[in-house]
DNA sequence: GTGGGTGCAAAACCTTTGCATCTGC
DNA sequence: GCAGATGCAAAGGTTTTGCACCCAC
């Protein structure tokens, strides 16, 4: 039964206390290490996938092809630039208030949503 | 030069003709066989990535790990249902209204977002 | 002793790229 | 002959899975 897990409970950690919206899994493995904690690419693989279930992180589409994380509590948008792939968050959240016509245009219980902006930060702008 | 390019005129005529948002290579390799023009996956990856290059279509994240497609023309967002995969269209755009806040918030210049609803579909919500 | 948690390595999946070939021009 | 278009196959990069081992209960 519920038996110590410092993998997941580290990971957990990790995500939650930080304010990053784009947590990798290589990132994630990084960070451990960084903090003493040793773990294997398939252990927070798993750590993920379990913190996904239990709702405590979600998958966020970045569009460069990996997985990445987001603590479920800090939900908001991201802008990714096109040119150097920065990303940055943008505050609040516009489409709580778009759900009830999207389910009603859709037939669909909408349960979530992935929405990301691209475009070009300010350095690439130049 | 300009020399004919039967695979990739195909998979124009394709995307463009068709009313779905939701093409993947596959899809698209198996549509143009099913219409009697035998084309390889990477010559179909390379007319997708000419096309989109001119801005005839665009890919699409749904979320599945796999690159989709749909025509530039007929932009509009998404809901997938968590349970059996289905997509549905979400008429219109809302976000086109967002970009100039999103911007000023940001600093990032805006070229173009990427909305994902999740949910589940009618049948599967049963 | 048992069952979940881990590490290691192999398997799967897609997307990309290289290369030789073929075909209009 | 040249440049662009293709097919085939191999390379890459990530995510998943299988297995054996180990430890808390």
């Amino acid at each position: 039964m519920a038996r110590p897990s410092h993998v997941r409970d580290a990971v957990r950690e990790v995500i939650a206390d930080s304010s990053r919206h784009d947590w990798s899994i290589d990132d994630l493995t990084a960070e451990l290490a960084a903090r003493g904690v040793a773990a294997d690419f398939s252990s927070v693989f798993r750590a993920l996938a379990f913190l996904e279930a239990e709702g405590a992180v979600a998958r966020v589409e970045l569009g460069d092809g990996k997985a990445r994380f987001e603590p479920t509590h800090g939900h908001h948008e991201h802008v990714r630039c096109e040119s150097c792939g920065a990303v940055a968050a943008v505050p609040g959240c516009l489409l709580e208030a778009a759900r009830p016509e999207v389910e009603r245009q859709t037939g669909f219980s909408i349960t979530g949503h992935s929405l990301l902006f691209t475009g070009l930060c300010s350095e690439c702008a130049r």
